[in-house]
DNA sequence: TACATCGGTGTAAACGCTTACACCGCGCCA
DNA sequence: TGGCGCGGTGTAAGCGTTTACACCGATGTA
């Protein structure tokens, strides 16, 4: 192994101690004194023991992230955006993978203990009585994308720091836009029940409509779980409507992707015969053709702004509230919904 | 703070020594006593302390992965392998981005000490040298799709595992199934210099081309340097070449893709006129028009081996041999070559 | 009966560090 | 001159574990 804070001290002809306090830079020591310790540190490589350290002060400088699923763009650019944070500060980040599986999260939580300062959760499954059951109460832990269950109680904190998306503004534009392009009658393809992004876009697709003086049509809501695969058969259905409305917004590009396959086979022309939009902005929502007009997400702000709240709330032990903060959406027109590109992209 | 094993033998009414003992079912413990400290376990919520077992244990039961850039696809993926892997082995993953800055890269691997128990490196440019001189030598280290610069020597060991992609076949296959098709004079448009997987996927065309007793024309092999503007740019000078080859393999997908572009845009038809390949695979490959054809890397699977590689080192010590082994990529055969679809997809 | 064996348990050292506290010598002020 | 304050340093306790070793009683064996 590696050389310990003893060798140093022996090699300087000093104490740990006074090891220690070169090493953290506390308390006073001859110029000379620390010096002679340095260059100790340099001929031996020594490197403190993290473990040792975090036994003492309490502290890991290290902060865990748990993620439901490592899987594609959303997840590498969360991690990206988290990750950029904690190098700013100089703090390390464990990463955990989990299936939804209730026993096993709830073993990596436990494995946790003594190995990170805070907690990043993204899941939109996991049930917060869950989490804390699981973790120390002083352990500060932020939402990231995450369903807050119940009603935020005013005056009283809530349970956890959350950061949101602005899904319902997102949706809200995006309709406003696409009805901006004269279409009246917009269809809604749903995202899955359960899941609380999906809820909150159908919600921003309904105000807007409300807010344009549109009266919604319950058959323009079209049910879908966000694959491809159930935007191509929503698009089959939306062709049989009665009559058949110009426009559609998906509310996700998988969705949006499929649809649009449905649609150029049924010999349909996007966007001239249908206006067509999705949201989350993925990647390959620009390659395809026509390019699809969508509501964009800064992901990796999301990881860095929930980074940047627990390192809020760990620095700050006791005076940190929590509170719920939303990230915006912004619109990017592209093609597919044959509307002019606004200032927006 | 949460509970200590001495709280635990307290209540339990034992000492702490037989609570270690029943948490790591080392030596014996009577039944009846044994249950008591379960329960006391479980009232307590109890979980050892990480750090503190890391100090004695002197193992951390977590691993370190360094990657260059956390962008993209590819490290998505990989980091999810590597997850995968970890998980089955009840690992934690510690993941550390670091920009090519050698200061801060060598910061890193110093903050690491008695983090991690090994170290899983990806980066093209990181040199070996500057790896083990900030590391303990007894670090276990695997290289994950990182060229080892010197020969390796035969009989002596390496100084690292590695793990790498073999584009050397991917790209011979490729020009092969492409010259099946009819062609004989075949583009190819190359990454980076300093780049090893580009030099490698260029060996490969190079010496496919030579496999098949077709004379390579320097003015076939087009510069580039991976991206799509690059590719772009290489496919209008393919357009000026006299005479025009009817086929293209580019490096990699990025490039493929550009160079579609710039095809397209002069009216030439994909596979029409012009037989189109990449390399990667990248998701949008199967989306563009037409799919593109390329060499599929699995990308997890290079995390996963390399996790187990790691995963062997450490636990068996002494008698690791290191050595380097080699991911195989498989042809995937889409539209844009107008090759017909082989069993490979 | 005496002694080795073995299951079951406790004691205490050690891991590498931080830090409260004590200590020493010095200069300064009253 | 005696005391105080202070810069500079060492001593040692303690963080939460694991584990070598010692101990004790019961059982088996000669």
């Amino acid at each position: 192994m590696s050389a310990s804070i003893k060798e140093v001290a022996l090699k300087a002809g000093v104490s740990i101690a006074t090891v220690s306090r070169v090493l953290n830079d506390k308390g006073p020591v001859a110029v000379e004194t620390r010096q002679r310790i340095l260059t100790a540190i340099e001929q031996l490589r020594y490197v403190p023991h993290g473990a040792a350290r975090s036994l003492i002060t309490n502290q890991t400088d290290t902060i865990g992230v748990l993620l439901p699923d490592l899987y594609g763009e959303f997840f590498s650019e969360v991690i990206r955006g988290i990750d950029l944070a904690a190098r700013r500060s100089g703090l390390h980040v464990l990463i955990s993978g989990f299936h939804s599986d209730r026993a096993e999260i709830e073993a990596v939580l436990r494995a946790l203990r003594g190995r990170v300062d805070g907690l990043i959760v993204l899941s939109p499954d996991v049930d917060a009585q869950s989490l804390r059951r699981n973790l120390p109460e002083t352990l500060p832990v932020v939402l990231l994308n995450t369903p807050v269950e119940g009603e935020p109680v005013a005056g009283d904190g809530a349970a956890f720091d959350a950061i949101n998306l602005d899904n319902h503004g997102g949706a809200f534009a995006m309709v406003r836009h696409l009805a901006g392009l004269g279409h009246r009658r917009i269809a809604f393809l749903r995202g899955p029940e359960e899941n609380a992004d999906a809820r909150e876009r159908l919600r921003g697709y309904r105000d807007a409509l409300l807010s344009l003086g549109i009266a919604g049509e319950e058959a323009l809501e079209l049910g879908g779980d966000f694959s491809e695969e159930s935007g191509y058969r929503a698009g089959q259905r939306l062709l049989a409507l009665e009559p058949r409305p110009a426009a559609v917004f998906a509310a996700n590009d998988s969705m949006a992707i499929g649809c649009l396959f449905a649609l150029r086979e049924a010999g349909v022309q996007v966007p001239g015969d249908f206006a067509l939009a999705g949201f989350d902005d993925i990647p390959i929502a620009r390659y395809i053709t026509p390019p699809l007009s969508s509501v964009h997400v800064p992901i990796a702000e999301l990881g860095t702004r929930a980074m940047e709240r627990l390192l809020h709330a760990v620095d700050s032990k006791n005076g940190h509230e929590r509170r719920q903060e939303t990230v915006a959406t912004t619109l990017v027109v592209r093609g597919s919904c044959g509307g002019a590109a606004t200032d927006l992209d």
